[in-house]
RNA sequence: GCCGAAGUGGCGGAAUGGUAGACGCGGUGGUCUCAAAAACCACUGGGGGCAACCUCGUGCCGGUUCGAGUCCGGCCUUCGGCACCA
């Protein structure tokens, strides 16, 4: 046996051992309780794990450890989210096919993953980039287009140029792309689109099933943006048409002076006036060549043009003007509204700006001055068939609304902010889809017996410029047949976004090498839902609301047995990294005291000249008292930052270096220990050194400096056999409710006790590396070799504590007067109210205390404090 | 602007309405050593006092309570998300 504590004998040993045992192996149909704990599977990049993936991954792994040892058989998968652009992005720079590429990657995170002892089912393991996963992948896609889910549309997208493809809403971030911060501009283009929003209601409503944190229901509630109002119709003079409105005050309608229409609303072109259409034409196509963010930038000050025409308010019949803003969005509600200035501030200003009438309806306000937006009573309100006058606004919503509807005008209305899925991308390394186009550009969905439809070879990845992907290139793949009909047919060319692979990766861990389906019915049935799903709160929103609605999809389908696929959702907080940092300009290094910070802007105090911010790599800083330096220009002091852990910011922690020198264990205690897992914490490499002690002198309760095994089968003292239970009370209620950091804290105070305790009995050291090896695996199976046992200990029951021996006969109580704590008193731990009272007023200090005062109230909460109040 | 989360020592953090600061880092002193490292032991929120102790202290202002980091009302700051959504 090893003198000393040596991680790096004992960790790759056990970690061969679990391989070669398969001991993480997830049993089908096993009659235990299943328990299926799920990570978000990682995009496996070119730059290798960092030190956030494995908080997640232990906090998982942890917790599996755990109720395999409760008694549940549990389902602990891994696998990879490969398609994606870097690869592809990696292709066109370097001629690498994205598949060794990726390949590659997956062999690097897998051997990281590995080094930390994670216990997954590898045989379980999938890649959205394997034909084998794909053709499910594209399988699905046919389940969603024969229910009527997917449909080809001509839609504005998010194009972008220095990309050569279209993003999706959720990759665009202030008008540019969320990679790369190139701009992007929005053009018609060909694609295709999934119905999620006839899915809105039930992805709301369900959210009541499952056990997340409310602030992500809430985000997810927001996205989906249901509201409620009324639709109404109002006549177009001189045309047969209507313009119909969504809105969600319709008890202003007798307040509506005009109208505004999107710029893209189809009727724009019906109502424009000769006079008025050169002016129009021209506003719609400035708003066409705006990108989104030249759109909300300028939204400070409205625009909009007059079209010449008018329309019939129903209500009161009289004729209100069109116009054309770009305020309104053409993929919200109708595309139109009815204006009412005196109560929504964006009608107010375009109203105030060209001098168009404001008639207030609510009281309450004064809108010569400012919108009204509040709820009130109804004003000016009535015509000879109606009158809300005087009606609260609940009522007089409900009002209108009735009439109407009784006149055929309009009704009752729900309307969602979310949005039909953008679903296809103009790339290379993505799902194809299973589907062909006829001559006449009918799109034909392939038989099953064809999937997958895999990936050709291509000899250049570069985006064919043209706004197609780099398949349509490929003559010989694009050129297909019908297979309905055998006449000539091209394929589709786009291909599916990075989304696709993960809406469906954990019902593939349950079946992953069937050929014959993407799951066996039985299999989903057992496994079903995921029990517990942790991830990071980046995917808070769309992964989670896309994989639900893919799942609701399969389940109407009968493919899944539930409405919800993750029943309980927990999001590790980001870890973030020291970085530091000085300032340029003017051709010499300025430090953080020398600028001033207006916004994203720096400027040098001295001479007003813009400043660039420049990073010192975590590695190079030079510390001089306490304070960081910079390496070359010694009486440069840098800015400390606690910023999110990137390339650019030189402050990367790579846990390859952590497990070199600590050692895997040691890493995933002290991920766990830097605070609660949902919190955003700082990572500080040097205080890894704290858990690496306390595994160390865990090391050191069962052998001595000579390597001597100490563990004795000697009776255990009192003391210890209490402290044990009291441990293990702890340890299990903090496990179960995932408080890790607390576990460990109440393990270090237990290993604390023992060391300066002169016996080492097995009755008490036996369970208690049971209770720490979810935590440190390695060192605990170790440990528990040592111990005599032959088999892993893996499946071991966890120890149970006795209530009896977690509280003490006598305690300590704190005696407070007038809730100052005065002094500590000694008392039978079931001693009654008068007993403890007697105990407190005889102890001499509070006598003291008490000395010409008058009790008037005396507290005994028993086991835990005394107040006595006093004049 | 709207929604959500959070503000506690030098630092990460801990506290069913009941002794604020567990546990860890860092720091100070000591043991061992020729010396150092490692390890071990003790102390470590501020102020006052030789000491027993006293006093202040959980972002700010109020409130409830015998008792508030914790509950209530009103602010401030930071972080995350959304943002012309009719």
């Amino acid at each position: 046996m090893p003198k000393e504590y040596n991680p790096s004998v004992i960790e790759p040993k056990w970690q061969r051992y679990w391989e070669e045992n398969k001991t993480f192996r997830a049993v089908d149909f096993d009659p235990r309780p299943k328990y299926y704990i799920l990570d978000m599977f990682p995009y496996p990049s070119g730059a290798g794990l960092h030190v956030g993936h494995p908080e997640g991954y232990t906090a998982t792994d942890i917790l599996a450890r755990y109720k395999r040892m409760k008694g549940f058989n549990v389902l602990h998968p891994m696998g990879w989210d490969a398609f994606g652009l870097p690869a592809e992005q990696y292709a066109i720079d370097t001629g690498t096919h994205p598949a060794i590429t990726t390949q590659r990657n997956i062999e690097t995170f897998k051997r990281q993953i590995q080094s930390l002892g994670f216990s997954y089912d590898w045989d379980r393991e999938v890649n959205t980039t394997d034909p084998g996963y794909y053709k499910w992948t594209q399988w699905i896609f046919l389940q969603l287009y024969h229910r009527g889910l997917a449909y080809v549309a001509e839609v504005p997208v998010n194009w972008c140029p220095a990309l050569g493809t279209v993003l999706a809403n959720e990759e665009v971030i202030d008008g540019r792309s969320e990679r790369g911060g190139h701009p992007v501009i929005r053009k018609p283009m060909r694609q295709w689109m999934l119905k999620i929003t006839a899915y809105a209601e039930r992805l709301l409503e369900d959210l009541d099933l499952v056990e997340w944190p409310e602030s992500i229901k809430e985000m997810q509630r927001n996205w989906i943006g249901r509201s409620i109002g009324a639709e109404v119709d109002f006549p177009v003079q001189g045309h047969s048409a209507n313009i119909r409105v969504f809105t969600t005050r319709p008890d202003t309608l007798f307040g509506a002076t005009y109208m505004v229409l999107a710029p893209e609303h189809p009727l724009v072109e019906l109502i424009t006036t000769p006079e008025q259409r050169p002016a129009v034409q021209a506003y719609q196509e400035a708003a066409a060549r705006k990108s989104d963010m030249d759109r909300t930038e300028l939204a400070k000050e409205k625009t909009g043009v007059f079209t010449g025409g008018y329309a019939i308010n129903p209500v009161n019949g009289k004729p209100i003007p069109i116009w054309v803003a770009d305020y309104v969005l053409v993929s919200y509600g109708t595309g139109a509204i009815m204006a009412v200035p005196a109560h929504d501030e964006r009608d107010w200003e375009l109203a105030r700006k060209f001098g168009l009438p404001i008639v207030e309806v609510v009281a309450g306000g004064n809108v010569e001055e400012a919108a009204y937006t509040g709820n009130g009573t109804n004003v000016n309100s009535a015509n000879d068939e109606v009158s809300l006058n005087g009606l609260e606004t609940p009522e007089a919503k409900e009002k209108i609304t009735e009439w109407l509807e009784a006149k055929g005008i309009g009704k009752k209305a729900v309307n969602y902010r979310l949005r039909d899925w953008l679903f296809s991308r103009q790339r290379y390394w993505g799902e194809p889809f299973p589907i062909v186009f006829r001559e006449d550009g009918t799109p034909v969905p392939l038989p099953e017996e064809y999937l997958p439809i895999t990936l050709p070879e291509v000899e250049s990845y570069q985006p064919s410029g043209t706004g197609e992907s780099p398949l349509a290139t490929i003559e010989e793949w694009v050129n297909t047949t019908d297979p309905e009909t055998g006449h000539p047919a091209r394929r589709e060319t786009n291909t599916m976004p990075q989304w696709a692979g993960s809406c469906w990766y954990y019902l593939r861990y349950l079946d992953p090498k069937n050929d014959q389906a993407a799951w066996e019915p039985a299999k989903e049935k057992y496994w079903m839902p995921v029990d517990l799903y942790v991830g990071g709160a980046e995917h808070a929103v769309l992964h989670l609301l896309y994989a639900r609605f893919w799942h609701k999809v399969l389940f109407d389908a009968g493919l899944v047995s539930t409405p919800e696929p993750f029943m309980r959702l927990v999001n590790q907080g980001m870890i973030l990294g020291f970085s530091y940092r000085y300032y340029t300009a003017d051709g010499r290094p300025w430090s953080y005291k020398e600028v001033r910070l207006e916004g994203e802007s720096a400027y040098v105090k001295e001479t007003g000249s813009l400043a660039n911010a420049v990073y010192v790599p975590l590695s190079e800083v030079v510390w001089r008292d306490e304070k960081p330096y910079h390496p070359e220009y010694p009486e440069l002091e840098l800015e400390e930052l606690t910023e999110k852990m990137s390339k650019s910011r030189g402050n990367v922690v790579n846990p390859d270096d952590v497990v070199r020198e600590h050692g895997a264990d040691a890493l995933r205690l002290y991920e766990m220990f830097l605070g609660p897992l949902e919190a955003v914490k700082p990572w500080n490499t040097k205080t890894v050194s704290g858990v690496s002690r306390f595994l160390a002198r865990t090391w050191r309760l069962f052998f001595d400096e000579q390597g001597n095994f100490t563990v004795t089968d000697d009776p255990a003292p009192d003391a210890l056999m209490r402290l044990l239970h009291r441990t293990i009370k702890k340890v299990s209620q903090d496990t179960e409710a995932m408080d890790f950091n607390t576990a460990i804290a109440a393990m270090m105070t237990f290993v604390n006790e023992v060391t300066k305790s002169p016996v080492r009995p097995r009755s008490v050291l036996e369970p208690f590396v049971l209770l720490l090896s979810p935590y440190a695996p390695h060192l605990a199976e170790e440990l528990w070799e040592a111990l005599g046992h032959k088999e892993t200990l893996a499946y071991e029951p966890w120890p149970t504590w006795d209530e009896a021996l977690t509280v003490e006969a006598l305690i300590t109580m704190p005696v407070q007067v007038n809730g100052k704590v005065r002094a500590q008193v000694e008392v039978p731990a079931d001693a009654d109210k008068e007993t403890v009272l007697a105990i407190a007023k005889d102890h001499d200090r509070i006598k003291a205390i008490l000395e010409n005062k008058i009790l008037v109230k005396e507290v005994v909460v028993p086991g835990r404090i005394v107040n006595l109040v006093v004049k």
